[in-house]
DNA sequence: GGCATTTTGTTAAAAAATTAACAAACTTGT
DNA sequence: ACAAGTTTGTTAATTTTTTAACAAAATGCC
């Protein structure tokens, strides 16, 4: 579709920040934006965001900018947010039901439509208007609403089976919360987010300077 | 302190990965454990585990490996988990409350010590065996306990205004949910954790073979 | 219409990060 | 004690990513 060339892992996440910002921009009723406004609000510099656009194609106008509901639907498109997207949760925990309570998703075109469980005392609770199931019918609820991606929370010592059933079960793209590295089959994506991590970051970073 | 060097970002959090590894092969009594262990158990090559130690010293013996303990002790201390740490979070919401029931962070060192927000509702309230705070309390409590890390979980328009008192206040150290950019001064050091994108990393890729 | 100004898209240069290669150092077996 | 086999630490090569530079294209002023 896209992609001539490979596209640097990062731009991705900052093409997000892009499509953020672009949004309030149009909002406002603003006509006009430059790669230099794009790259203040966003934190980056102004050939970086230039750059990024050009892995996909010319948004822009030259000596004028970009048309902030125009590129906008640029990015949405080629993050593959043209769409709406079925998500489903495993692990009706504290964080599981977060997630699934959170508005952010809808937002950006992420409907959480299953929340799953094994926990027997669990399963028939709602969390917000979704029913907690049984995990032996997520492979089922996939196929139904052709559901691609799915999100982990579920204890470390589970996480690998769970994502093993859920690959199996016919979800590709697959977020895991469980501080634990899982492995997935080629043409399955995961991405591991570990908070703890996060907290590491600053405290080696407040160390350097001690 | 360490540092001779520019470390690379990626480093720190293949330094968490690699520490979680350790610590489960001391406790499984397992005496050496070699780079390329250490690599595919984390999912990197074996060279990059080697560099990434090689910053900050040598750690293992040609020939043999590492011991597991020894050097799970030398990653936490250059972490800067050698001690404990007090965090603050503010905004007791959905999110907010979940991270701080959240075991993991206890685990690694951190302890949540302290929940802010500015709804009256739910000043007084308990989230564990915590109480929840008014914001105002803030600078005195992290004066108090010489904090220097926090959590914010409150929304996007708040942000900025709450990452301020937060440094104001004394924090040096801040993770951000809220999906939007927040500015800190010089010498604070801030991680924005935006999870919709962490979606839309899945969504592009998977849009790729399409 | 021509000229100065702006801002993009693109190419080139620089910097950063990863991977590979290999000598040095240790272990084991004979 | 030496040879064969491992595995580290380090240096070099490669790849990836970021930053800089600038021609091309558009605007607006005189
Ligand atoms: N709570 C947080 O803020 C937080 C933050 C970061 C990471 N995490 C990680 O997210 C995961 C969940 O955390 P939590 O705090 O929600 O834990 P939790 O104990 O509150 O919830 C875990 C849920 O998973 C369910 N579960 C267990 N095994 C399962 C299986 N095989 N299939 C389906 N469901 C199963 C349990 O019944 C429970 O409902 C953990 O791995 C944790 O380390 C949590
Ligand atoms: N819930 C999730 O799973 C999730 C996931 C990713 C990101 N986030 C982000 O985290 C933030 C919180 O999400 P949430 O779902 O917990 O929302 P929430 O509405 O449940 O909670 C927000 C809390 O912040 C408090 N608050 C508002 N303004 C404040 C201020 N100035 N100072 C102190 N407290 C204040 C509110 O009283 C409320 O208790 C949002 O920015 C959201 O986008 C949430």
């Amino acid at each position: 579709m896209f992609k001539k060339f490979k596209i640097p892992e990062a731009t991705v996440g900052r093409l997000t920040a892009y499509s953020r910002f672009l949004k309030e921009a149009d909002e406002k009723g603003i006509s006009t934006v430059s790669s230099q406004q794009i790259a203040k609000a966003t934190g980056v510099t102004p050939a970086q965001v230039r750059k990024d656009l050009a892995y996909f194609g010319e948004f822009g106008t030259r000596g004028v900018g970009y048309n902030p509901r125009e590129l906008y639907n640029y990015i949405m498109k080629i993050l593959g947010l043209d769409r709406r997207w079925p998500v489903i949760i495993i692990g009706a925990g504290r964080l599981g039901a977060a997630l699934a309570m959170y508005g952010g998703f809808a937002e950006r075109g992420f409907d959480i439509v299953g929340i799953f469980d094994v926990d027997p005392a669990k399963i028939g609770n709602k969390i917000g208007d979704i029913e907690i199931r049984p995990l032996e019918e997520l492979k089922e609820k996939v196929e139904e609403l052709s559901i691609k991606l799915g999100i982990v929370a579920v204890p470390a010592a589970s996480a690998q089976e769970v994502v093993d059933f859920m690959v199996e079960s016919g979800i590709r793209g697959i977020i895991n919360f469980a501080p634990v590295n899982v492995s997935v089959p080629e043409g399955v994506v995961l991405r591991r987010v570990d908070l703890a991590s996060q907290l590491e970051y600053l405290t080696f970073h407040l160390g350097e300077s001690r």
